[in-house]
DNA sequence: CAACATATGTACCGATTGGTATAGATATTA
DNA sequence: TAATATCTATACCAATCGGTACATATGTTG
């Protein structure tokens, strides 16, 4: 049986995704219900909105998890087994700065800078999604570095956690490189250098 | 001659610095009035704030000021001919995460984080002081690395916007490590590995 | 068909936003 | 002293915030 009553006249789906970008690009709070009403389908009222998702915080929370699922999953390659340490880092690197810095969506990662722009307001912001996917994506190089280590790949690295965190940092940076204009070429440029410190 | 007029009640200089640590916690939109005016002396009127500062925008623009000319002045050292390229840009980035991660104010660096937390609304944020900040450490960084490969200090360093940029994102991220808890042992640690991106 | 379930449009809600009008309090200057 | 300049307190403003009541439109199911 399908779905009874009067059907919706814009694609859900859509709606997330457009939400998703204006989130991505202004953060929470300091996006409004207008502007995601106006942003949908080219425009719609307050109670569909609400009759579809909720709340503000549901669609943020929906949108969140679409930006986990796709565009966030350009650091999954940190835990494939089938690469080595060094190419699973390097990769997460290279497709996350692509990621970034391609057309159609907000510069920058949503993740990263979910730090001032997650934190729905009078909630605790230690453990939303957004966190817990830096810390996922933190866990990830931690574990490619000890396992390069283990491998004799990284013979150069005398501290995994210290080495780890300077890729982190690094990784975290680039959004607000990303932000503030910087190219592929440069970020790509950038990635090389910063992968001298898991040794020549 | 004195000034005229009865006194303020409370001390100017003590309100921005205390505007500061709001907007640096939460960012420009984020922070009320309704906190500002709270957080200032115990508690003021709206009509003394708007006396003293004008507007919101006023307030911030003096706290963003005052930010810049104290713990900003961390990154100044990176200007400083006096030092070797790679101890400017070593003290500049220990300066940095000692400060990110010490007591008595927000944690992570109000420049690097204002990248969401800027951007005054409806307006162009291409040219703010916070992003002018982030322009001048970045040149900053640039210059140093150049000194350095002029110098035959970096004499491993083959690119030097590239390894330029590896350190500028390094140096924005860990404001992010700052706000995730990262402790200044962790940070001090990962900027030792950092700096091999200008060889061994 | 009737009954039901869902979505939409209009109109509205209380709370909060940044900001102000006005009057009274408190200082310096003449 | 009187005049003037500045700050404070109370009260208020229009606009916007996230969110909702209610009637109506439009679909499926029996």
């Amino acid at each position: 049986m399908a779905k009874m009553g009067r059907p919706r006249e814009f694609d859900r789906d859509t709606a997330v995704e457009q939400a998703m970008h204006l989130f991505w690009e202004r953060g929470y709070e300091a996006t409004s219900l207008t502007e995601l009403k106006a942003s949908i389908a080219g425009g719609i009222s307050a109670p569909s909105l609400y009759a579809a998702f909720g709340s503000k915080r549901g669609l943020y929370d929906e949108s969140v998890a679409l930006y986990l699922a796709t565009h966030g999953q350009v650091m999954e390659c940190l835990w494939d087994q089938t690469l080595s340490p060094r190419e699973a880092i390097e990769t997460a690197l290279r497709r996350s700065a692509r990621m970034q810095v391609e057309r159609g969506h907000p510069r920058g990662c949503m993740v990263a800078l979910g730090v001032m722009a997650d934190c729905p307001p009078g909630n605790d912001n230690t453990r939303t999604p957004i966190r817990a996917a830096r810390a996922r994506n933190r866990a990830g190089i931690l574990a490619c570095v000890k396992r390069g280590i283990a491998t004799g790949d990284f013979s150069a690295v005398v501290d995994a956690r210290a080495t780890a965190t300077a890729l982190d940092s690094f990784l975290l940076g680039m959004s607000t490189l990303a932000r503030d204009g910087a190219t592929l070429a440069v970020l790509d440029a950038a990635i090389t250098q910063a992968l001298r410190v898991l040794g020549a």
